[in-house]
RNA sequence: GCCGACGUAGCUCAGUGGUAGAGCAGCUGUUUCGUAAACAGCAGGUCGUCGGUUCGAAUCCGACCGUCGGCUCCA
């Protein structure tokens, strides 16, 4: 499988969007000759501006807020008397359109604050904006009457903005990124230089509702949601518990190989452990609320680490014995707010492939972590995903709430983390708040079919919970010292991981994972006692084969076989039966013709077995 | 959690104040068929829930639940 470009680009994600003052006055630009993605970027923020041009148009009281391009287009936040509808984003594209005809030019200009502070005192958050700015930094735009608090980067004029654009979606985005400030209203729009762009990208966009786990989880019968089960709480069907069946083997095989060792710990614990982990302090909004009974109270437990903890805790260990690695397919329990549950992919009671090792010291520890990466390569080679990016995540210092306090702990671990990627010269990059609250991470990022980000992969380096905990082992010198846990996820959870593959293989498994390998298809009754045969046959080899003894025509089941995504179609009729044959089917190929039941067998063995990412001589998508 | 949209049969959807519809899936029967949909019949819904307006509500109003798109958060 080749390493698939993101099908659409993370929305939020800023492109260029810096110019100097100097240049930022400067009205006469050469577009032609700047690079690509500085052309679209001025292109993108010029059309920002078009829009609210359009929105003071319809709304004279409009509030502004910013207006940056984005990697497809740009948006526009404003704050409005009345919540937009989509019949408004047509009148306001027709606005936009008129506004390109005009050929208005941008200009620039530069002002004091004072003078800004008066020109924008009816725009609370250009005001916002202008106590942030230096003296002599201070430049807005105007084009076609209307001004722009701006730093500049645009075209010559709007005929330079390509008419390949299309608003697309309204949306509500906190003024500068924080619940604690009012909400206002995104106005997004795509913009590509060429209509052919434009189209690509809507292509792309069609491509990834394709894609979309929910839809393909519904069709192929692999898990539902139930409103009386609850929001974020997943039914796996049959189909999809045996793909989660069989990635959990070989995870727990895997780390067999490895010297882990599993555990099975109650999912349930009283407040107390939480509260003795730092939990409760830091994480309790994200757990289910508290059951009491007979005066003790009992939570469901939204991380595996403290019973982990109590399995090292079980004996006093010695050096010689370590590094231990405790490993669960650990069921957590998070209590996600309700506007962000979605499918499988952000769910309240999931199961992570988990582990805790408990390393001696930091060279143990650095070594621990390469095992891990190592691990991780393989994990994620077998099962053809190359579209990741590592993160090193790091606290922020300025955050006292979110991070326990202990400087030297964070500067240790981070240093180690940062010495096992660049000794495995890994590319990585580093993200200030993304780190656990007891330590920092380095977070494998994949991209879904929609373009988000998604953490599944994670390694945390933990000096925390030792002494919350007071671990302890014996070290060479018969002294007690206190261990370091590397935390570890290399699936994500299952629901994650299933939720990416369903995309990734848009429903096309290769052969070890699919829920149902061949269906066995009898072209008429009297070869339906036949077909029987054969489907137990490779039965007895493991396989999951179906036969399909309805009373259907066989393009009938052929075609239904196709739109289940079956791996292998297994026509038989006379003159299989006669040859102890049947013809083979290959999902998304064409018919290989009569082979041997045995060979068939010895085949798909081979391919299950080797967990191929090729269909007999086909790609398995 | 916040803003907005949406919620009709298992699925996809039509129905905008006057007796609930279609296709697919399901069931029954006929057909026995050579690589992506045979034919016919039957059955299936207190229109998300609760309340209100009205002679009358799937349709209008409100609250709640859920889903979707964003924001914020996150495995």
């Amino acid at each position: 499988m080749e390493p698939r470009a993101p099908l659409v680009p993370a929305k939020g994600a800023l492109s260029i969007w810096r110019f100097p003052v100097a240049e930022a006055l400067e009205s006469q630009i050469d577009l032609t000759a700047l690079p690509k993605e500085e052309r679209l970027a001025r292109m993108r923020h010029s059309a920002a501006h078009v829009l609210a041009e359009a929105m003071l148009e319809l709304f004279p009281d409009a509030e502004l807020g910013i207006g940056p391009p984005i990697d497809t287009g740009f948006y526009y936040d404003f704050r409005l008397p009345r919540a937009l509808v989509p019949d408004d984003l047509v009148w306001l594209e027709e606005r936009m359109r008129g506004s390109l005809a005009g050929r208005h030019p941008f200009v620039m200009s530069a002002l004091t604050k004072d003078e800004a502070a008066r020109r924008w005192a009816g725009q609370p958050f250009k005001l916002d904006l202008l106590a942030d700015l230096e003296e002599g930094a201070v430049t807005q735009c105007t084009h076609a009457g209307f001004t722009d608090l701006c730093r500049g980067g645009h075209v010559a004029h709007t005929g330079e903005i390509p008419a390949s654009f299309k608003l697309t979606s309204i949306a509500a985005a906190y003024w500068r990124g924080s619940e604690k400030n009012p909400q206002l209203q995104r106005v997004y729009g795509a913009l590509f230089e060429t209509a052919e762009e434009l189209d690509a990208f809507e292509r792309q966009l069609e491509e990834a509702r394709r894609r979309d786990h929910r839809r393909i989880g519904r069709d192929l019968k692999l898990y539902d949601l139930f409103d009386e089960v609850g929001p974020g709480h997943v039914v796996w069907l049959p189909a999809g518990a045996t793909i989660r069946r069989e990635l959990e083997r070989w995870i727990e095989d895997l780390e067999l190989d490895r010297g882990y060792q599993h555990v099975r710990t109650p999912v349930v614990a009283k407040s107390e452990l939480y509260k003795r982990s730092g939990h409760w302090d830091h994480y309790q909004e994200a757990m289910y609320p508290i059951m009491e009974r007979e005066g003790e109270e009992y939570v469901l437990r939204p991380m595996n680490c403290p019973h982990h903890i109590m399995v090292f805790e079980s004996e006093l260990h010695s050096y010689r014995e370590m590094p231990i690695r405790i490993a669960e397919l650990g069921n957590m329990h998070r209590w996600e707010k309700s506007g962000q549950v979605s499918g499988m992919s952000r769910v309240r009671i999931m199961t992570l492939n988990d582990a805790h090792i408990f390393c001696t010291g930091i060279e143990q520890a650095e070594s621990e972590v390469e095992g891990v990466l190592q691990l991780m390569e393989e994990v994620y080679g077998v099962l053809g995903l190359k579209n990741y990016r590592y993160r090193l995540s790091l606290g922020d210092p300025s955050d006292t709430t979110k991070y326990v306090h202990n400087p030297p702990m964070w500067e240790k671990g981070e240093a180690l983390l940062r010495r096992v990627l660049q000794r495995a010269r890994l590319p990585f990059h580093e993200a200030v708040g993304e780190a656990a609250f007891y330590g920092p991470k380095i977070d494998v990022q994949f991209q879904t079919a929609a373009g988000k980000d998604e953490t599944l992969v994670t390694i945390q380096v933990d000096f925390h919970l030792p002494n919350q905990f007071g671990l302890e082992f014996v070290g060479e010198d018969g002294e007690r010292h206190q261990p370091i846990i590397v935390h570890r996820g290399i699936l994500s959870t299952m629901e994650r991981m299933v939720a990416l593959l369903i995309e990734e293989y848009e429903g096309n498994f290769p052969l070890w994972l699919a829920p149902t390998q061949a269906v066995v298809i009898p072209i008429a009754d009297r070869h339906v006692e036949y077909a029987r045969e054969v489907a137990a046959q490779l039965k007895s080899h493991r396989l999951r084969v179906e036969v399909d003894a309805r009373n259907e025509r066989m393009n009938g089941k052929i075609r239904d076989a196709q739109l289940r995504k079956i791996p292998y179609m297994l026509v038989v009729g006379d003159r299989e039966a006669e040859a102890g044959a049947a013809a083979v089917r290959v999902r998304g190929g064409g018919d290989l013709g009569a082979v041997p039941v045995v060979e068939i067998a010895a085949e798909l063995r081979r391919q299950r077995d080797e967990k191929s990412l090729m269909l007999w001589n086909h790609p398995a998508q």
